[in-house]
DNA sequence: GTTGCGGCTTGCGTATACAGAACGCCGCCG
DNA sequence: CGGCGGCGTTCTGTATACGCAAGCCGCAAC
């Protein structure tokens, strides 16, 4: 959104903030640094071999991105990211993407629709495979190619902005080759939803969608780390 | 929603880097500073009589907010607000204001409920006394009474963030008495959905009442400035 | 006349330095 | 023995300095 980065995200390349901001952004997801931890600027300078300025800026950048959480003068802290929030994270973005879908539904370009089918298409042979970074990449794809079909630039950004924020904590990726093949029955779902031109129905099953997946997480997170 | 300030409203106290964003802040609303305007820091640095880097500091949370856009090199300049963004922005607060209201019919407590009914109530004496500021202000809690009723903190803050960035450009508010009763005549039938427990009702209303108000303004914006 | 190259200028990204505020600790007093 | 106040440390907020990258203009060659 309104961060425009370059194409990067490899790192070792580019600005050092964005760097840093890519590290802590990392860590804070694997749970390295846990939350409320305090974040010394001077200590994290020393650690990644920069000067504070760029540590402040990545803190910054952080902070819009809620992930870290600034005291005035009493420097930053990690956010602390409950179960709770998480779910809720998951809650709004289905909400929204439902919300994408049936706009894009009513109106999406004979274009756009062809490119979505083509791509949904292009999914078959990828969960047959049982490729799951091929399946991340066309699935981020799928999704992304809804927003745009909104045609609202805005609500465009916010969706790919907080798909994002949420990538942060889907690390522990669903590895299981069940949940790819019902992945796509489901996307198949919402796109004869959408050819049927019922943005509505396209509507549900996409929060249906998106709540399935976010459940299938939910263990994980509730296992893996209390805070 | 993330920055974290003190309850200063005031300005000419708190933080350097604070006062800067907030006059930037308001001279962009305002208009004093065109879009497309290239913000050299130095020269704001020198305006403000501070040195660059509280300059670029806000820089930074402006354009995390969405206000200015950053070109890695070369600089910032304000973000063009074109009238088909503005209208971006309002269907997607309307859109997200109808899955608050959803949500909340079905999630919120008795006392919730009682304690929306008794703001609505309160608004009837405002409307007949034409009283807008005080409108402005109980249509605010109104509708951030919804947002928390939803009982999801993060939703709540991306609602509460846009509706925020919303505003910075709505200072060519609506002054018309007609307006203010057809508002609160929408505010009565999404209340009365939500007494019935339809919130798919309330959320259809909500929807309709966000883009009425939208349309209102955008006369206003039309007219107004190109860019 | 047009186009490509090279130096100059501007201003961002980063580093370093200084001042003030917040927190902890120790000693003193009740 | 416990509470309170002063002092020191530490870290943030701000100022200043430096290097480099990108844009621009002029000159020269074709």
């Amino acid at each position: 959104m309104a961060n425009v980065f370059e194409g990067e995200d490899d790192d070792d390349r580019g600005l050092i903030s964005d760097r840093i901001r890519n590290a802590l952004t990392d860590e804070i997801a694997a749970g390295t640094l846990a939350a409320g931890a305090a974040l010394d600027e001077q200590q994290l300078a020393d650690r990644f071999g920069a000067s504070r300025t760029p540590v402040r800026e990545a803190l910054r950048q952080l902070a819009a991105g809620g992930l870290v959480e600034l005291r005035a003068r009493r420097g930053g802290i990690v956010a602390s990211m409950t179960p709770e929030r998480i779910m809720d994270m998951f809650e709004t973005v289905a909400e929204i993407e439902a919300v994408c879908v049936r706009l894009a539904t009513y109106r999406m370009t004979p274009l756009e629709r062809s490119r979505l089918i083509e791509l949904h298409d292009l999914s078959r042979p990828i969960v047959e495979a049982g490729d799951f970074d091929a399946y991340d990449s066309f699935n981020r794809q799928f999704h992304e190619t809804i927003y745009h079909a909104t045609h609202n630039g805005f609500l465009a950004e916010q969706a790919i902005t907080i798909r994002n924020r949420l990538n942060a904590f889907r690390r522990t990726q669903l590895r299981q080759g069940e949940r790819l093949s019902r992945s796509r029955d489901e996307h198949d779902a919402i796109m004869q939803a959408i050819a049927e031109g019922d943005g509505e129905m396209a509507s549900r099953r996409m929060r249906a969608h998106m709540l399935n997946a976010a459940t299938s997480l939910s263990r994980f997170i509730e296992a893996g780390k209390p805070a």
